[in-house]
DNA sequence: TCTTGACTTTACCGATCGGTACAGTCATCT
DNA sequence: AGATGACTGTACCGATCGGTAAAGTCAAGA
């Protein structure tokens, strides 16, 4: 950054990036205030609550991306496939290929996921019912899709740690191709 | 632990569950020595180095308990399908059925990834040989068996995120039978 | 009995943590 | 021009961070 945003909706997503990057203990005011462009008494004057109401909101931010970017095509999109196709496409663009970590996924992890339960809790159940719902117009039974959503989101977020941990974010757009084919595959076999 | 450990071996499991449940920053001196009843100078007498020897030493032993236990088992049990078995039992067992984390998996999201990069990498990556032999001894071929194995793992890693997003271990349990059946599944297909 | 050395206890170090207080700054409105 | 109020810069708070130093404890060996 380097230089103060303009709205404080900007930020968000800033804050976002260094949540992501360093977890939430490691996002230190400090950090935080260098990265930003702005000091303790400007992030508390639009963050009275510190730290975890940053956190929070990055939450937030991120839980109405996802709704608006994949759990509502996934619901609305009439075609499955398409629909299928669309998640497939949203998570690259939104994990930049793997080169970018899941928040969520990361500080359900970590020790903070208990301060933050609900957001995460809710960010994982809406993937899954949207998807869910995808599948099931796709001819597949409700337990059936919901098994498989529950493996597909699953998979995602363990393609993420896997291609982090060895630094191949090729892996991830594998693991994502692979994951579209299996359940195009079901949707298939009716 | 609450009393002191009559070895030094004895205290890297105990290491090895604080970090998981704390994180690496999140596992101060103070946690630390509270958890193992041991001062900050009985610490830095056993490790030297401080906490990054510690974690180090964590990650190894975790290494040393996944090769003894994961993969030489997957290299070298003659039938392909109770290798997948055993992989399976061994990790309901050394995850606690999903309610606890993979520490390797936890360290590669988070920022101290890099200073552990080579240990992280060569988790992974010993885990996804083994289990690429033990597919190709079950008649798969190696670039099939490979981008199976790939996927079991990340899957496996994805659903103890997911497992812990939802604080539902049943998830973990219930991935763990998908993914068995998937490797069992490709393998009868030949 | 005296010595040795592994281990522990305690006090301390400078740095940094999240957070607070408050005096400025500066564009906008009256 | 004067007042307002959003925003910022800076100094500071007590607590805690990882780490160091050194005196003290104590069982085993000579």
């Amino acid at each position: 950054m380097a230089r103060a945003p303009a709205e404080r909706g900007e930020l968000i997503p800033v804050l976002g990036e260094i949540f992501r990057e360093h977890g939430y203990e490691g996002a230190s005011l400090s950090v935080i205030g260098e990265r930003t462009g702005l000091g303790k008494g400007s992030l508390y004057h639009f963050f009275p609550g510190g730290k975890a109401q940053m956190a929070a909101e990055v939450l937030d931010e991120v839980g109405a991306w996802f709704e608006a970017n994949l759990y509502r095509p996934l619901r609305q999109e009439p075609d499955p496939r398409r629909a299928v196709g669309l998640m497939r496409q949203a998570c690259l663009d939104y994990f930049r290929s793997g080169r970018r970590v899941c928040l969520v996924g990361a500080f359900a992890l970590d020790n903070v996921r208990d301060r933050f339960a609900a957001a995460i809790r809710g960010y994982f159940i809406g993937w899954i019912e949207a998807l869910t719902q995808a599948l099931q117009r796709g001819g597949l039974e409700a337990a059936v899709a919901q098994n498989l959503a529950e493996g597909a989101v699953a998979d995602i977020q363990g393609a993420l740690v896997l291609s982090r941990a060895l630094d191949d974010p090729s892996l991830f757009v594998r693991s994502l191709g692979r994951i579209e084919a299996g359940l195009l595959g079901a949707m298939e076999a009716r």
